[in-house]
DNA sequence: GAATTCATGTAACTTGTTACATGATTTA
DNA sequence: TAAATCATGTAACAAGTTACATGAATTC
């Protein structure tokens, strides 16, 4: 159901069409939170039966959503929330490749290690550039909450990637103090 | 596919039975990649009748699973594969929340942290709870790579928990410093 | 003897992914 | 005018969740 948060969110923001929810998840929640656009159609159709959304058709073919006052009421209620289970879904198949990895040589380790940091050094990157660029509009003026609680969760991916880095550059070293490998 | 490889892991230790193997899941890869029981047996159908498991029945009603020759080459495959799509699958409701917040009272978003940080000081406890453990038994001599990879993942879970909980408690300074709320 | 844990699974459902089809509009 | 993007969606499938049912073995 969190997708179906997510959509009335962005919705409350602006009415939109689906095409225009997936590129706003792209530069934004996608960071945190994906879906397929086929995924996000569907969960459309779901919240419009529920009467949580109104579509208004415009131009033939182009389907705009609209929050309804039940949807607000909805989307509120579940923010103020704070669920036991909020750990997230951990799925994360790095760690699990780590896990097993014992089967590997020990260049073969360092090397997955070093092309993660590598890929995280990457993301890290963007979350810099994406910082930069809500911290001139800060300056610029707008000082909204919405701002500041956007900047939050890139402050997030930033501690996430350093931490990240850290951790494997520690493992990096810790492999390299290993025995020498033995012969099979 | 990812569960699937996971469970030829497992099964590579030993033999086990599909209940075996969530406990097992329970206290180790959990941490990082979760399944339910009923996917479990779903997962180990599946893997049969690849032909990369062998089942064979003890008491009855006792189903031993073992991998077999193919599996094993195709999990050690999997291993060595450093796939382009590793960024963990990222489903993060906590984030989704904060970025939305900006419909939150200060109070509410400063609460809505505080209870973070306990979630991931408990989270923390656990990580150096196992942490200890395994350093006793690598100090009693136990030293495979096996042990040092499972450590692995463990540093990285504090890794993980401490810098969420810096970054929470930088946002918690934010709010903070943000000029009183306006009445509404 | 009753309750819990061990062990297997099915069924129904939700969520997520991939591939495809269609037609309008915009840009090169 | 050809290609790319905008915009809608369906179909089929894979993966994950929740609820339930069954019976054996173990523990209180």
């Amino acid at each position: 159901m969190t997708l179906g948060f997510i959509l009335l969110g962005l919705l409350l923001n602006k009415p939109m069409t689906g095409y225009d929810l997936k590129s706003f998840f792209n530069n934004s929640v996608n960071f945190f939170w994906s879906a397929e656009l086929s995924q996000i159609y569907r969960e459309l159709s779901k919240l419009e039966t529920q009467g949580y959304i109104i579509s208004r058709t415009e131009q033939q073919d182009k389907k705009i959503y609209e929050v309804s006052g039940e949807g607000q009421e909805v989307f509120l209620k579940w923010l103020k929330e704070f669920p036991e289970n909020l750990t997230p879904v951990s799925r994360n198949e790095f760690l699990v490749r780590i896990f097993f990895s014992a089967k590997l040589s020990k260049e073969e380790l360092v090397n997955q290690f070093e092309r993660y940091i590598c890929q995280q050094e990457e993301e890290a990157e963007i979350y810099k550039a994406i910082e930069q660029k809500i911290n001139s509009s800060i300056t610029a003026g707008e000082c909204g909450t919405d701002i500041i609680c956007r900047r939050f969760t890139v402050r997030r991916g930033i501690y996430f990637t350093q931490s990240e880095m850290q951790w494997a550059k520690e493992c990096i070293e810790e492999i390299s103090k290993l025995q020498p490998e033995k012969e099979t």
